[in-house]
RNA sequence: GGCCCCGUAGCUCAGCAGGAUAGAGCGAUCGCCUCCUAAGCGAUAGGCCACUGGUUCGACUCCAGUCGGGGCCGCCA
C-alpha cells in the first residue's frame, strides 16, 4: 500500500507508512498491534476476539460456512465426461470426471447456478462401428466363421454385450437383413453402455442433471440453423465442394469445415449447434471439461461464441491432461484401439471412490498426473487422503471421548472463548477463517485443486494441534473452549471434503 | 513448419490482480505412545525457482528470446 502510494506521493514508502499508521491507530478496538516492516509493509494484528467471531460462524452456519454469493445467482453449465457411449469408462476419463464435477460443486458453493450436463456423442459413424462390432461379435458367436475387422472395436465388453444379447433374443438377428440389425446393435447396444456409463459415475459418487443427445441436434434441425445462422451472418463460403467457417476471423490459424463435400456434416457443426443452443437455454456461462489432447478445438470454439457475439470468455474450456496410471511405480500400459485400458470402476473398485476423487484433485488439472494404485490403497501418511480424512475421524473420537468424560459441546453464547490463547489455537483460526476465500479463489479460477491443498494444510495444524495439546483438560471453560474449536475444525473439513465429492469418516 | 502446456529441494508438486528470509508431501537421518486413534507429531539435511534479456521501487510470478521435456495440428469422431 505505502509502497504503490510511493509514486504518485513523491515520498519515500516508509514515510508513508508511518502516516497511515498514525491514522489507523486511532481506530480502537480492533487492533492488537500494527506495525512497519521492511521497505514499507504494513502489518495488521487483529484482537483476539475478532479472530474468535470466526469460530462462532463456523458454529452457526454449520454446513453453509465457506458458501458465498461471488457468483450472484449466475447460471452455469459445466459440461464433462461427454466419452463416446462406444466402451466404457476409462482412468483418463475419470480425471475429467472428478474435476467436472468438483469444479460444478465449488461454483455452486460460490453461488453460482449450475448444472451438470453430459454430451453423448451418438450421431457419428462410430455409433454405426459400433452397431458393425457387436453384429460381427454376435454372429462370431452363433458360429459364424469370419474375420474381425481391425476398425472395429476390439474390447471383451464388446463380446460380452453379444453374448448377452444371445441370451435375451437368440439368433434372430441372423436372419435379419444386415443393415437393420446393425441399426439395431447400435442402437441398443448404444444405450446399454451408455446405462453402464451411468452407473459407473455413480459408483463415483457423480450424477449429471443432463445428458444431452447430439442426434437430437440433427432431429430438430439445429444442425442446420446453426449453419444457416452462420452464413446469414457471412461466416461461411464454400470451397472444393465443402462449407466451411471462417474461423480464422476470430484468431484460428486455419478455417474449419463444417459440410464435407460429401454432404456430411461434421463433428464441429454439431458442437456449433450445441453450444449456440447452451446460451439459448439461458447459461451465462458455459464450461466445456475436454481431456488435452483436444486443446487444439479451443480456438474454434471461442470462434463460434465470437460469431455468436457473445464474449469468448462465456466459454471456458478445462483442459485436463492424461492420467499415468502405476502400480509400485511401474507404469501400466494402456491401449485404447487394441481395447487394452484399466476401467474407471477397476480403479473404483479397487483403491474405493474416495482416494480415487482425491488424487485426481491433488494437481492442477493441465499438470501430468502420476496415479499410483498401491499408494492410494496404503492407509499411511503417504497417502494424503487417509490424512486429511483421519483428521475428521479423530475430532470425532475427541468428541466421543468427551462425552464419556460429560464435557459438552458449548452453545455458541456460552462458550469461554477467551480460554484459548494458545499461538496454535489461534493460528488454527485463521486457517478455518480462510476457507470462504479458498472457496471463492477455487471458483473464479475453476481449480478444485486449491480446496485439496487447503485441506492438507488444515489437517496438518489440526494433527500438530492435537499432538501438542489435549482437548480435554482439568479445566472445564478450557476443555469446552477447545472441544469448539475442533468441532469447527471438523465442520470445515467436512464441507470441503464434499465440494471434492469426498466422504468424511466418524471412525477410521 | 504452426500452435499449446510444462521446466521450483533427490522424487511428486503448491505458490492465490508481482511484494518481506521460496513452501508441502514423499524419500533420507535422528527423536516422540503410563496420555482424547503413532493411519499421528517434532527436529535435521536438501533450492543461481532451466537460461538470457526487458518492464518495475521490487519478478518464481508479467513480456520477449534461447535451451530442454511432453502434446496437438484431417472434408475422423
Amino acid at each position: 500500500m505505502a509502497m504503490l502510494m510511493a509514486r504518485t506521493e513523491k515520498k519515500a514508502p516508509r514515510q508513508i507508512a508511518e502516516i497511515l499508521v498514525a491514522q489507523l491507530r486511532q481506530q480502537e478496538g480492533l487492533w492488537e498491534n500494527i506495525e512497519i516492516a521492511g521497505p514499507g509493509f504494513i502489518n495488521f494484528f487483529l484482537k483476539a476476539t475478532c479472530w474468535h467471531d470466526v469460530l462462532k460462524q463456523i458454529s452457526v452456519q454449520g454446513k453453509a460456512f465457506g458458501k458465498g454469493t461471488v457468483g450472484a445467482g449466475k447460471r452455469v453449465q459445466v459440461e464433462f465426461v461427454s466419452a463416446n457411449p462406444t466402451g466404457p469408462l476409462h482412468i483418463g476419463h475419470g480425471r475429467g470426471a472428478a474435476t467436472g464435477d468438483a469444479v460444478a460443486s465449488v461454483l455452486c458453493e460460490a453461488g453460482f447456478e449450475v448444472q451438470r450436463e453430459y454430451y453423448i456423442n451418438d450421431a457419428g459413424n462410430q455409433m454405426d462401428t459400433l452397431g458393425r462390432s457387436i453384429y460381427l461379435r454376435y454372429c462370431q458367436l452363433q458360429g459364424r466363421d469370419l474375420e474381425f475387422p481391425e476398425d472395429c472395436y476390439q474390447g471383451d465388453y464388446i463380446r460380452d454385450y453379444a453374448r448377452e444379447v444371445i441370451d435375451q433374443h437368440g439368433s434372430r438377428f441372423l436372419e435379419m437383413d444386415e443393415a437393420e440389425a446393425i441399426a439395431w446393435f447400435s442402437r441398443e447396444g448404444g444405450e446399454s453402455i451408455r446405462q453402464g456409463i451411468d452407473t459407473d459415475l455413480q459408483q463415483f459418487g457423480i450424477r449429471f442433471d443432463n445428458w444431452y443427445s447430439e442426434q437430437t441436434l440433427y432431429d430438430r434441425d439445429l444442425v442446420k440453423d446453426g449453419i444457416e445462422a452462420l452464413t446469414r451472418d457471412g461466416y461461411t463460403y464454400e470451397q472444393d465442394g465443402a462449407i466451411w467457417f471462417r474461423t480464422t476471423d476470430f484468431g484460428d490459424d486455419k478455417d474449419r469445415v463444417l459440410i464435407r463435400s460429401n454432404g456430411a456434416t461434421t463433428y464441429f457443426a454439431s458442437d456449433v449447434a450445441y453450444h449456440r443452443e447452451k446460451y439459448q437455454r439461458g447459461f451465462d456461462i458455459v464450461i466445456d471439461v475436454w481431456g488435452a489432447d483436444h486443446h487444439g478445438y479451443v480456438p474454434r470454439m471461442k470462434a463460434v461464441l465470437a460469431a455468436l457475439g457473445r464474449n469468448p470468455e462465456d466459454l471456458q474450456i478445462i483442459l485436463v491432461q492424461l492420467v499415468n496410471l502405476l502400480r509400485e511405480g511401474e507404469q501400466i500400459a494402456m491401449s485404447t484401439r487394441a481395447g487394452k485400458f484399466v476401467t474407471l470402476k477397476e480403479v473404483v473398485d479397487e483403491v474405493g471412490k474416495d482416494a480415487c476423487r482425491f488424487f485426481f484433485l491433488m494437481r492442477r488439472s493441465d499438470s501430468q498426473l502420476d496415479f499410483d494404485l498401491e499408494l492410494a490403497k496404503k492407509q499411511s501418511t503417504e497417502n494424503p487422503v487417509y490424512y486429511v480424512q483421519y483428521a475428521h475421524a479423530r475430532v470425532c473420537s475427541i468428541q466421543r471421548n468427551a462425552a464419556e468424560s460429560q464435557v459438552t459441546l458449548p452453545g455458541d453464547d456460552e462458550v469461554k472463548l477467551e480460554t484459548l490463547t494458545l499461538a496454535e489455537e489461534l493460528q488454527l483460526t485463521k486457517t478455518l477463517s480462510r476457507y470462504p476465500e479458498v472457496v471463492v479463489g477455487a471458483a473464479l479460477n475453476y481449480e478444485p485443486h486449491r480446496i485439496t491443498f487447503y485441506l492438507q494444510e488444515l489437517a496438518a495444524q489440526f494433527h500438530s494441534y492435537y499432538n501438542q495439546q489435549r482437548v480435554i483438560v482439568d479445566d472445564l471453560d478450557t476443555s469446552r473452549a477447545r472441544l469448539y474449536l475442533v468441532n469447527a475444525v471438523k465442520q470445515v473439513i467436512h464441507n470441503a471434503l464434499t465440494v471434492l465429492g469426498v466422504s468424511s469418516p466418524e471412525k477410521m
